[in-house]
RNA sequence: GGUCCCGUAGCUCAGCUGGAUAGAGCAACGCCCUUCUAAGGCGAAGGUCAAAGGUUCGAAUCCUUUCGGGAUCACCA
């Protein structure tokens, strides 16, 4: 309708106002609720323009309207507002359509070019954190609405299974790892451990014993004990000592972090990291057969998480089989001189005339960095699918200076697929004790989180809930749903572009703007309408009282907010057009007899727009990645 | 220091392509279960939209400056 009566003003315009008016001129919008009316347009862009006052205006727009629009009842001038009131048959129509339809809010599924959506990518040396659940939900709910929005869509990952940060682990596994009874190192099979959770522990392992030794060099150093040190490092670290002199608290932090930096590249244990990743990219025999092992346990684990959050992809990238290709193409570049080499040998792009900086593409040993794994992956992709529209890559927000220099970088190597890609930035997950911090444990770990959450709910559910005559597989299901439900909808609700803080007793809460809270809704509903019998049929038409409009006018919003959401990348505005929906049919409920009714027509109507509503809440929330139960 | 993001009720967040009296939830207070699931509803209370200028008929929304918070500027990923 919105629609329909701005294209009428700006087709006859030149008949109501004696010139043609621009398409900005024309706004159509909702209704403020304190306000009678459901449509409004606003007519001070005209007055400026036509020198007319609003009566006037309004006045011709009003005649013009009623005669066009039958579904219009009835028009207002209001100051600068002119309020269009639809009549019930226009409303109880757009239900009986709502209803009909089983794909509403949808557009035809894959009549829109191919996306992928990147998301997860976790470190295989850390297990899952609370970080990584928002990216995964994000980009999941992302993945979905797209879907919705009629896109053909590939849900990725990538997988960071190689980089220094891997050797770590499997350096400190082959050093520190205790021998059992068999003579074996430790492994997920003999000890219970989760794959994941084994060898995150051997990479915070590494960190302990780095620290250490780099601290017991700083002790000999300080001892003025300077055997086995090169001639310049010895001279830095004097030249650091004696400038501490006189300096005040921060300045001196400063400096004892570069002495810190300066003893841990002096390690041995950094030198045989070092010479491991060097190794593993030549395809030692030995270091590719533990970091294949070591991955693997990793694998298991992830999947393990996945699995229980009801995510999947439909491909994985790993990067071990990207960086290669990343290199080639930087040589590659080289030669047709986007890039340049220093005389150490490492390779860099020179971004100063885009206003950033130089970057590094290839090191001096001719290692791989991430930039170059990320050209190479993404060159990848394009060969995979090459009809893709775009990748959209979810990851935070840290990193906007990272994706801003990748897309820059493979424009300037002549791809002209670089203008699709797209970061989706998302804001960093804040608890209320501050900023997560592995190195002192204030990380939160997702598999003990969902547990958490589920076992909240297993609580709550069972001292609440309406579980008479569910199988015990049935109930588990539906604490799972519940817990899981209210997690991700605290994760997804707020704007992913913003940082947002994690409050645990929040996350499990069952009251207000939550997961459970909707989905209770829904089950309300389901109770109703087997109560009821309740099949779709044609509704006839009857009178509206304003909480049935109210509703319905919610319902007929659904197709514009997937569209938005689909616009925005952003989870969040569906979820908070759900909340907004549920609470007005929440009130509709409480004060609208429904199965008492004894008019026929208005039980019919009441029942389809229950039924529509949670036809819409099943929708929406399976678009955040969501289940909905039918009864709890 | 350069670049980017953020600042709305005690707390957590909506609202931001400029439009009518800035909205929710939580917390705290008072009501409502012999009508359908009270994980619900209703009411009252709570605001210098960080501050100051500017643009405009009209600014929480756009521009500038200041203040406060954060991220980033690695031969880490």
């Amino acid at each position: 309708m919105e629609h329909a009566i701005k294209q009428f003003l700006l087709h006859h315009s030149l008949t109501l106002f004696g010139t043609d008016v621009s398409s900005g001129m024309v706004q159509v919008q909702r209704t403020k609720k304190e306000v009678s009316g459901d449509l409004t347009l606003l007519l001070f862009p005209f007055v400026k323009a036509l020198k007319a006052s609003p009566q006037e205006l309004g006045e011709k727009i009003r005649v013009a309207l009623i005669s066009e629009f039958k579904g219009i009842q009835q028009i207002e001038v209001l100051g600068g507002f002119l309020n269009i009131h639809l009549s019930s048959e226009y409303w109880v129509n757009a239900l009986e359509d709502i209803q009909k339809n089983p794909n509403f809010g949808s557009e035809k599924p894959e009549s829109k070019p191919l996306l992928m959506v990147e998301f997860a990518s976790p470190n295989t040396n850390k297990p899952l954190h609370l970080g990584h659940l928002r990216n995964i939900f994000l980009g999941y709910s992302v993945a979905e609405i797209l879907k919705a929005n009629g896109h053909k869509v590939i849900k990725t990952q990538i997988i960071n299974d190689r980089g220094i940060h891997i050797c770590k682990s499997m350096l400190a596994w082959e050093r520190f790892s205790p021998l059992n009874d068999q003579g074996e190192r430790e492994t997920p099979q003999n000890t219970g451990l989760k794959g994941d959770k084994l060898v995150g522990k051997y990479y915070v392992e590494f960190d302990r014993n780095f620290n250490a030794e780099a601290k017991s060099i700083i002790g000999r150093w300080e001892e003025g004990n300077f055997e086995s040190f090169s001639d310049p490092v010895v001279a830095e670290f004097k030249r650091l000592t004696e400038a501490k002199e006189g300096k005040d608290e921060k300045a001196l932090a400063g400096i004892e972090d570069k002495i810190k930096d300066l003893a841990k590249n002096q390690t041995t244990l950094l030198r045989d990291v070092k010479e491991m990743l060097v190794k593993w990219e030549a395809r030692d025999p030995q270091v590719y057969l533990l970091w294949t092992t070591m991955n693997n346990w990793v694998y298991q684990g992830f999947d393990v998480t996945y699995k229980s959050i009801g995510v999947d992809f439909e491909k994985s990238y790993y990067e071990s089989d990207t960086f290669l290709l990343g290199k080639d193409i930087v040589v590659e570049g080289l030669q047709k001189g986007v890039f340049y080499k220093k005389e150490d040998g490492s390779v860099w792009i020179d971004l100063t005339d885009s206003g950033l900086d130089e970057k590094l593409v290839l090191r001096s040993d001719g290692t791989a960095v991430y930039m170059t794994q990320d050209i190479g992956t993404a060159v990848d992709r394009y060969k995979d699918y090459p009809e893709m529209n775009g990748i959209i890559y979810t990851v935070g927000n840290e990193q906007d200076y990272h994706f801003k220099v990748l897309f820059l970088i493979l424009e300037k190597l002549g791809y002209s697929w670089a203008a699709n890609c797209s970061h989706l930035s998302y804001g960093m997950v804040d608890l209320p004790s501050g900023k997560m911090k592995s190195r002192e444990g204030t990380v939160v770990d997702a598999d003990d989180l969902i547990a958490e959450v589920v076992e909240k709910a297993t609580e709550m559910t069972r001292e609440r809930g309406h579980l008479e005559g569910m199988t015990d597989p049935a109930k588990e299901h539906l604490f799972n749903t519940i817990g899981l439900g209210g997690l991700k909808y605290y994760l997804l609700k707020v704007d992913p572009k913003k940082r947002m803080l994690f409050n645990p007793e929040e996350s499990i809460e069952l009251n207000g703007n939550t997961g459970p809270f909707i989905q209770y809704t829904h089950a309300r509903i389901c109770s109703l309408l087997s109560k009821a019998n309740y099949s779709a049929g044609t509704i006839q038409e009857c009178p509206l009282n304003d909480e049935e409009k109210e509703v319905i006018k919610l319902l007929t919003e659904y197709p514009s907010v997937i569209a938005e959401a689909g616009q925005t990348l952003s989870p969040a505005v569906l979820a908070n057009y759900m909340y907004e929906l549920v609470k007005s049919y929440n009130h509709f409920y409480q004060t609208v007899p429904i199965l008492i009714e004894t008019d026929e027509n208005l039980k019919r109507m009441r029942l389809a727009m229950s039924a529509s509503v949670a036809k819409v809440i099943l929708s929406s929330m399976k678009l955040l990645g969501v289940e909905v139960p039918e009864r709890m």
